[in-house]
DNA sequence: CTCCTTTACTTCACTAGTGAAGTGTTACGC
DNA sequence: GCGTAACACTTCACTAGTGAAGTAAAGGAG
C-alpha cells in the first residue's frame, strides 16, 4: 500500500510540531528541575533563588526593579522571591539612601557561601552541556538563544 | 591602559555566568510567556494546556500516564492539568475499557477547534524563530535541543 | 508650591509545576 | 487462588510565575 509512504508524517508528528517551541521547553524543564535537585541537596536554594541571587551578588544593593529587568520577570514576582529569601536568611534588604520607594538588597553571609555552593552545581551541569554538545556546538546554542532572547516579539 | 582588555569579563559577566543554563531558561521563559498572551487571546489556551492538548489529540484515548512521559512531567501535574481542560470542556474522559484505575482521554469539539486555532498561532511564532536563526541555525539548534533532552542527568 | 503623572513596590487570584504520601487496581510468583 | 508489589491516579503543601489593581513616594510643568 503505497499511499502509507506518500504521507510519512503521521498525526503525532505533526502534533509535536510545535516544533522548536515545544524542544525549548522540555529541554528547559528538563534542566531546571535537575539543577532544582541538586541546587537544594548541595545548598538549600532551587535554581530561580540562584538568579536572583548571582544578580545581587553582581550589584549589591540592586533594587527588585533592577532584579526584574535582570531575569525578564514582572515585579511581583520579585516581590515574592525576596519574600522567600529574606525568610530563608540570604538576602537582607535596607530602605534605599536614595528613594523612599525602593529597597537596597544585599547577600548575607550564608547567602555568600549558598552561591558559591551553587556556583559548583551549576559550573557542573554547564560542563556536561559543554561535553554534550562540544566547543562549537555551545557557541552556537548561545548564539541563537541570544537571537531569540532579542527577537522582537 | 592594556590591562583592562587582559581581563574582559567583569564581575557581571561571570556572575551571569550560570551561562548556558541561564540564557536557555531567559529563552524559554521569554517564548512561553509570549505564546501564552497570543494563546490566550486567540484561542483561550495557554502554551502548557497546549502542550497536553497535542498529545491527546495525537493519541486519542491517552491516559494521565501517557500524558506525563508525553510531556515529562509528574502525573500530580498532569492530574491538576486535566482538571483545568475538564472545567473548560476542552477535554473528555471516560474510565478505560481495559484498566480500571486508567482514564480514557479525548478532545471535545471545542478542544478540537482550539487546538486548530493554537496551531496556527504556534506557527507563526515558529516561523518567526526560523527566520530569527535561518534554515541551518533551526536545524542545528534543535539538534542541540534534542541532544540536551537526552543527555543522562 | 501644587497638581499630575510616573515609578517602586505590594497584594490578590490564578496557572503550572515538584515531591511526598495516600487510595484503590492490577499483575505476579508461588 | 492469594498475598504482595507495581501501578494509575489523587491530594497536599510548597515554589514560581503572570497580570491587574492599589499605595505611596518622586519628579516635572505651570
Amino acid at each position: 500500500m503505497p499511499f502509507l509512504y506518500d504521507s510519512p508524517m503521521s498525526a503525532q508528528d505533526q502534533d509535536s510540531d510545535q516544533r522548536i517551541l515545544h524542544l525549548l521547553q522540555l529541554a528547559a524543564h528538563r534542566m531546571r528541575t535537575h539543577s532544582d535537585r541538586k541546587g537544594l541537596e548541595a545548598a538549600g536554594v532551587t535554581t530561580a533563588q540562584a538568579g536572583a541571587l548571582f544578580v545581587i551578588a553582581g550589584k549589591p544593593g540592586a533594587t527588585q526593579k533592577e532584579i526584574a529587568e535582570a531575569l525578564q520577570q514582572r515585579e511581583s514576582a520579585v516581590t515574592g522571591m525576596i519574600t522567600r529569601l529574606l525568610d530563608a536568611k540570604l538576602v537582607e534588604r535596607r530602605p534605599s539612601a536614595t528613594d523612599n520607594r525602593a529597597w537596597s538588597l544585599h547577600l548575607t553571609a550564608k547567602g555568600g557561601k549558598a552561591l558559591g555552593t551553587l556556583r559548583l552545581v551549576l559550573d557542573e551541569l554547564n560542563a556536561r552541556i559543554n561535553e554534550a554538545l562540544g566547543e562549537d556546538g555551545v557557541k552556537q546554542f548561545a548564539a541563537a538563544l541570544r537571537a531569540i532572547g532579542g527577537m522582537k516579539l
